[in-house]
DNA sequence: GTTTAACTTAACAATTTCGTAATTGTTGAT
DNA sequence: ATCAACAATTACGAAATTGTTAAGTTAAAC
């Protein structure tokens, strides 16, 4: 599983309940803090920046709702998803924190499966902006910004050059064919000669003055970091 | 209540349950549609273009499911909403909905005021509104204002420019594609030509004489400090 | 209802990107 | 060593895209 899917800070007062939680969130690549209490959950926000909240509604020193709306007053925390988490299952309480301002309710007693997959539609609601960028050691290739840095300098590649790169880069070790590059950047109506993508490559070598393309003859070319 | 609080469709196979539905929704101002099945609702999302689908899970002509991998497939339903709903509260088909791109997860019998507290929150999270003011050292831009101070002194741009010149600058580095710009500052119906924005830009660069645009030929439009 | 500013368009210039052709370089099999 | 097949280079013109200007339209302000 990958790391670093997200931050998220756990908040419940039953130590059993934040092992349950921290375990299966971390089992899928989450960052997980916890706190025991509102009035701690406050403070390690603070520090910690998560993403996401996960809320405990019943708790002393501060219950769930309060600390939802003082977090919600504070615009540092706007974007923070929060979610509820309470054996409350009657339906006003919902109600409640749903007005409150949270993004979710999960009610106890806690099904993992279940938890983590609202936690991850959570996320995936917030990183609807894709990042779409394809990182590597010293390199990245960022679609956003039609971008490319290598070791920290910003290349700028026109369009072509930086499609094939960035289809190159996004397999890498895998071989592109010579006709599958034509189809994926030119499409399949356009028909250009051969020899074009050679050129794209040569230019892209370049400007990059290192070979992250690899030249696999009569087959296509890969793109490969050694 | 204040009306077009956002448009919602509707999708369940029996009528008396669109029928409460719809009637809770329209009391809080929602201007909702329903379907009755799978190929209906996509018909009806085409024209109708909710920002919320409430779909019924177990549908004839098409289930839940599978209408919400359909949508979810056609990028122009990327950010619509989707809450599902049914009977089947049991956790792996919650599961399964959640996984497939939906947003919310909402058990029958319906709860009037769950429902709509649930899609109240809903469209809090799709209305978070644009900052009014984006910051950077030397520059302010005051949507509110409708100003644009650069090193002290306040630049006013006519509409368009300071529209065109905000959307830039609310994700610096970011590419913005001429389509892109074309449908969020003129709307996907009105049609004007491809130099009307480029004139634009020419305008801004010119007022702010320093060059905060920069052009990404055969792409579009980036705003960059640097 | 005039006047003014904003917006759009059209025409052309400037620029950049793209594709090709011609040539040279490599590689591996015979 | 030679040949055939393929890739790398290079330079150049065509095509695509954007910049710029001025003038025409539309909308807003007074």
């Amino acid at each position: 599983m990958d790391k670093n899917q997200g931050k998220i800070l756990v908040v419940d007062d039953e130590k059993d309940i934040l092992q349950i939680v921290r375990y299966n969130l971390e089992l899928h690549g989450f960052l997980v803090e916890t706190a025991e209490n509102g009035v701690d959950a406050i403070a390690k926000a603070k520090s910690f920046k998560p993403e996401l909240i996960i809320l405990d509604v019943m708790m002393p020193h501060k219950d769930g709702i309060q600390t939802c709306i003082e977090l919600r007053a504070n615009p540092e925390y706007d974007e923070t998803l929060i979610i509820f988490l309470t054996a409350l299952s009657d339906e006003p309480s919902e109600i409640r924190g749903l007005d409150v301002g949270a993004d979710d309710y999960i009610a106890k007693p806690i099904k993992p499966k279940l938890l983590v997959s609202r936690v991850q539609s959570a996320f995936r609601r917030i990183n609807k902006e894709e990042p779409s960028v394809i990182q590597f050691p010293n390199l990245e290739i960022n679609r956003s910004r039609f971008l490319v840095i290598y070791n920290g300098q910003e290349i700028a590649l026109p369009r072509k050059e930086f499609e094939l790169f960035a289809l190159l880069a996004s397999k890498p070790g895998r071989v592109f064919l010579r006709n599958e590059i034509l189809e994926k950047i030119w499409g399949n109506d356009v028909i250009v000669g051969d020899r074009t993508i050679d050129v794209h490559v040569r230019k892209i070598r370049q400007k990059m003055n290192t070979d992250f393309i690899h030249t696999v003859k009569g087959v296509g070319y890969k793109f490969e970091i050694r």
